[in-house]
RNA sequence: GCCGAUGUAGCUCAGCUGGUAGAGCAGCUGAUUUGUAAUCAGCUGGUCGGCGGUUCGAAUCCGUCCAUCGGCUCCA
């Protein structure tokens, strides 16, 4: 008999050699049923395994992520088991579970396949899903599994295999297919009940892109068909929080290919919005000792020579912009930092000077692949919301806590909660990678983590994503159907100030090189704008609404008193505007929900006898009538609030 | 850059197997003077992404280029 512990903490003895199954027809068949996988002392594995020893056991199920996990790594093997009957001769590369569904990388070869075949794929899947066909974990030698791959002609299974340890290599069958697989996986294809392919993209095998594009093919499983109609019913509501879509309709960008694709314009509401964020960073950053610096689109070839950037990125940059000098050559600046580097270097620069923290607004241009351009948070000129601190080594932890709190001062006004912060770290093993001095990186890395410690958020340490030439700290959100973005970001920097040859005199009366931290909070404000819009849906917060309120007059006998409201509001700082269309009431109720105006203030007879407005919420409906004078100050204390005094 | 899909009026879309373009909204003009999500009528607007080809004839078929979308790769 063996122990098992139960996620309840209770302890029941079973026989040597249950499986996850068995044990769970014991607590009940309805749990048995159910049941995907199960993790085994944080092990997930096979339901239909043995359980040998004294564990500590918890079955799990769909409502587990490692339970939607199985059932989806599974639902990748009936996908290209259907493929296999379907497309006879074709080769098979990876096919993992996905945080949203599955995909597998398959060589169609001579095959051509497209979307328009995914119902004939589904449909096979469900058929073979329906007879229950159950997975068998086979251990093999390696000798084995080659001959077996080979013997198919599946050379990415083969190089996969060939990496691969002796006495490690299992496989799994299931049906008529046969793959290579560490598992776990479903007992069997029964839970498979709802099957939908997404969509199909080309993939590199192995993510190189020398070597062959394999196609892939995405596609998500679910144990009851209601919950693929939910699934794709939110996928739809994902699409209309698309910040491509409602940048549109919201008329705050647009692109033209004639200006050149990636390269947003901004439209006036777009713009004010902009201006709005910039100003309150420009207002916290102040607060924070910062001072603002301004730099030329351009610079000479040799200030990238001297950063580095030109060696790195010359050949995929923008073309460089030559003169009538023969031999001169600038270009478009992909980087604020040079440019604040010379102006660092301007003058000498006394330890009491340190911290030097240097913000500016600077729009840069970088050629990024056509494929990889999107809507505003892949652009080709965008303005990061920059700034270098130039200081100490023993200076270091207070800047990054100073900045840390202001990327979270900001993620609080704008209500960001669904964050993930990821610390960056060098590789031990591979020290010799990276620039500056061992000790330098010790330092920053240790006040990195104790910074992280001391705030109290939730990090993921990753060691050997440090850049070469520093420890970073970055701010990732997820958009509107689940891509995540890097924005905020805190880079300590030891190359430039070397490659620079910046200095200060220390109290010792001695030169010393100080480091530098490179930090933008918003990261790029096109990238930040298109999250902001996916997470808000286009209603922003009071404080960040282009137009505040809006003064509906029911008829032209009207205009008048709403234009001496719109007076009061413009005079009380709130941005208003008045709907001055010969249109009926509710249809420019309807055009100023559909703008997502927060406040329409409709006024007729009554207001303009009174001194008051109708006050209509944006999504909340009327609140009534209000003295124009209490609308503004509701107004305004709504503001102070969402600012909480910033 | 690569794989796949898409590209019709400012926007959203229709246009069957080739017979030379249509709706709604927006815009303009007029009527109406309006009370919490669309007042009515008329009008304007498109070398059907560009270029080439097949054909008596191309929005429709083929090629190519461009752009957009979904991925891959990349991201100072």
């Amino acid at each position: 008999m063996i122990n098992i512990i139960l996620p309840d903490n209770s302890v029941r003895q079973y026989p040597k050699g249950i499986t996850g199954l068995e044990l769970a027809r014991s607590i009940s068949e309805g749990l048995a049923r159910n049941v995907l996988s199960v993790m085994v002392d944080g092990e997930v594995q096979d339901a239909s395994l043995p359980i040998t020893k004294d564990a500590s056991v918890r079955l799990l199920t769909w409502n587990d992520p490692e339970g939607k996990a199985t059932l989806w790594h599974s639902s990748a093997h009936l996908m290209a088991e259907a493929i296999e009957l379907l497309y006879p001769g074709v080769k098979f590369g990876i096919g993992p579970d996905i945080e949203q569904g599955f995909y597998y990388d398959i060589d169609f070869r001579d095959q051509s396949i497209s979307s328009d075949d995914f119902p004939k794929i589904e449909q096979k899947m469900l058929e073979l899903a329906r007879e229950k066909q159950t997975f068998h974990r086979i251990e093999k030698t390696k000798k084995e599994a080659l001959g077996y791959f080979s013997g198919k002609g599946d050379e990415y299974k083969v190089e996969l295999i060939n990496d691969l340890e002796d006495g490690e290599i299992t496989f799994y069958e299931s049906g008529y297919f046969t793959d290579l697989c560490r598992g776990p996986h479903l007992p069997d294809t029964g839970p498979i009940k709802a099957v939908k392919l997404l969509a199909i993209a080309g993939a590199y095998w192995r993510g190189d892109e020398t070597r062959k594009q394999l196609t892939r093919i995405y596609g998500i499983t679910f144990p009851k068909q209601k919950e693929l109609d939910e699934y794709l019913v939110m996928l739809e509501e994902a699409k209309k929080r698309d910040h491509r879509k409602l940048g549109k309709e919201l008329e705050l960008f647009t692109f033209s290919q004639r200006v050149g694709q990636g390269l947003p314009l901004w439209l006036p509401r777009g713009a004010q919005l902009r201006e709005l964020l910039e100003a309150f960073l420009k207002r916290t950053q102040k607060r924070m000792g910062y001072v603002q610096v301004i730099c030329p689109h351009i610079g000479n070839v040799e200030l990238y020579k001297t950063s580095g950037h030109y060696q790195k990125y010359g050949e995929s940059s923008f073309r460089p912009i030559t003169t009538p000098i023969p031999g001169e050559e600038f270009f478009l600046k992909p980087m604020n930092c040079p440019h604040h580097c010379e102006i660092y270097s301007s003058k000498p620069r006394s330890y009491k000077d340190l911290p030097i923290r240097m913000a500016e607004f600077g729009t840069v241009y970088r050629y990024e692949q056509s494929g990889e351009l999107h809507g505003l948070t892949r652009v080709r000129g965008f303005t990061q919301d920059d700034a270098h601190i130039f200081c100490t080594p023993n200076q270091v932890k207070d800047e990054f806590k100073g900045v840390m709190e202001i990327v979270m001062l900001i993620f609080k006004a704008l209500s960001f909660k669904d964050f993930v912060i990821q610390i960056s770290l060098r590789d031990k093993n591979n020290k010799e990678k990276y620039i500056g001095s061992d000790e330098n990186w010790d330092k920053a890395e240790q006040a990195i983590l104790e910074v992280a410690e001391e705030s109290g958020l939730d990090t993921i340490v990753v060691p050997g994503e440090a850049a070469f030439y520093g420890p970073k700290m970055d701010f990732m959100v997820k958009d509107a159907i689940g891509r995540k973005w890097q924005l905020g970001t805190i880079q300590v920097d030891y190359n430039l100030p070397d490659r620079f040859e910046m200095e200060y005199i220390g109290a010792d009366n001695q030169k010393h090189r100080p480091v530098m931290i490179h930090r933008a909070p918003f990261g790029s404000m096109e990238r930040f704008v298109a999250v902001l819009l996916e997470h808000t849906g286009g209603n922003f917060p009071l404080w960040l609404a282009p137009d505040q309120a809006i003064v509906l007059p029911i008829s032209e006998k009207y205009h008048d008193y709403a234009k001496k409201v719109l007076n009061l509001l413009n005079n009380s700082e709130i941005r208003a505007l008045v709907d001055e269309r010969n249109e009926k009431a509710g249809k420019k109720i309807r055009d100023a929900e559909l703008m997502k105006i927060p406040y329409m203030l409709v006024v007729g007879e009554r207001e303009a006898n009174e001194g008051t407005v109708s006050v209509r919420k944006h999504g909340h409906g009327d609140l009534g009538p209000k003295k124009v004078e209490d609308f503004i100050s509701h107004a305004k204390n709504e503001i102070t609030e969402e600012l909480g005094g910033l």
